[in-house]
DNA sequence: CATCCGTGGTA
DNA sequence: TTACCAAGGAT
């Protein structure tokens, strides 16, 4: 196969007067930093902007400072501080990979390995033993298949063409300083090569890019499927000061999280409330989800203080339901009904 | 390979 | 307002 070195020497020679000082890296050409808090990093980062991303890093860096303490942490408080980052099963392969990690005495230092690791894809395995480990690895996310694609005017639609796209990318990796260079792929594509309007007069690749011409026209993708739209009902149930949160599945959608006790989300979903009780509409939620938009109607009532729960969860004051480790949606629906005057205040 | 899985920013 | 997009992974 054959190497392109000029793409890789000019775009090294760019990172190293523009990179970016971000709170997780070292300088360019400094010693490898943390795995840990390379890998924390990643895993935060995996869909999610680099702005969402800031406190909870610096959170969860001063919370629990190494693999060891995350390995040991409690689960609800881990799932808690993560709750609105989104994904949820990241926090949950997070502790399945911190403690298998711990178990084997820290971070394994090869790509395959580090690929065997819940949590850790194609893309993490790569960037961990780049960046981390100083090895030579194909690192691929949305911003390196943005740049390659124009760089070399890839016509061929994305998802199908990405066999040939890695071996476009495998083509421009340089044997040393691999993890510079897909950090410096990474940063280009966040400042420069754009999805929209990108600067190509700012860009070290442009008298070598097959896509100048038409930048925007890269990469190719299939179409997307249009998103439906699903409804439900979710309760807030209040004694005493407190209101009844369940605990989420394990897996699936917001799996793991605490939330409001709700009925399913389907087109007609059966929104029998679990308890007879005085119910008031205190508000409707609507919610952008990836492959589905909800509205959710949010229906309250107050039960007496001697009530038991109608189904397994726990009282939880509801001053501080802030500090309940709710994702979005269930943040929102809880303020919906606290902002309603919907108390009637009938007890059961 | 297709589908599922959050959220917030941007044009 | 709608639509697209983001340092992807599991199944």
């Amino acid at each position: 196969m054959r190497v392109d070195t000029e793409p890789a020497r000019r775009l090294l020679a760019w990172y190293d007067r523009h990179a970016r000082a971000l709170p997780w890296r070292s300088p360019p050409g400094a010693p490898p930093p943390d795995p840990y808090r390379v890998w924390l990093s990643e895993i935060m980062l995996q869909q999610t902007t680099v702005a969402a991303v800031k406190p909870y890093f610096r959170h969860f860096m001063a919370r629990w400072p190494t693999v060891e303490a995350l390995a040991a942490a409690d689960d609800a408080e881990l799932m808690s501080a993560w709750a609105g980052l989104g994904y949820y099963a990241r926090a949950r392969n997070l502790l399945a990979c911190a403690r298998a990690v711990a178990a084997q005495g820290g971070f394994p230092d090869s790509e395959s390995a580090l690929l065997k690791l819940p949590g850790i894809g194609a893309y993490t395995a790569a960037a961990v033993a780049a960046i981390a480990f100083g090895r030579r690895a194909v690192v691929i996310d949305a911003n390196v298949e943005r740049v390659v694609a124009r760089l070399f005017a890839l016509a061929d639609p994305l998802p199908a063409a990405r066999p040939a796209l890695r071996a476009l990318v495998d083509r421009v990796t340089p044997a040393s300083r691999a993890g510079d260079f897909a950090q410096a792929m990474m940063d280009l594509g966040a400042t420069i090569c754009t999805p929209r309007s990108p600067a190509c007069i700012l860009c070290p690749l442009e008298s070598l890019c097959a896509g100048k011409a038409a930048p925007a026209a890269y990469p190719v993708k299939a179409a997307k499927r249009p998103r439906p739209h699903r409804r439900g009902t979710a309760w807030w149930i209040e004694r005493d000061g407190h209101v009844l949160l369940v605990r989420r599945p394990g897996r699936g959608l917001l799996g793991g999280m605490r939330a409001l006790p709700s009925s399913e989300w389907s087109d007609s979903p059966d929104e029998t409330p679990p308890c007879p009780a005085a119910w008031a509409a205190a508000g409707t939620v609507s919610h952008i989800f990836t492959h589905f938009a909800l509205t959710l109607t949010v229906r309250a009532a107050t039960v007496s203080a001697d009530c038991e729960p109608p189904l397994e969860g726990e009282w939880w004051p509801v001053d501080t339901i802030t500090e309940a480790g709710l994702p979005t949606l269930f943040a929102k629906a809880a303020a919906t009904a606290l902002q309603k005057e919907w108390h009637d205040r009938t007890t059961l």
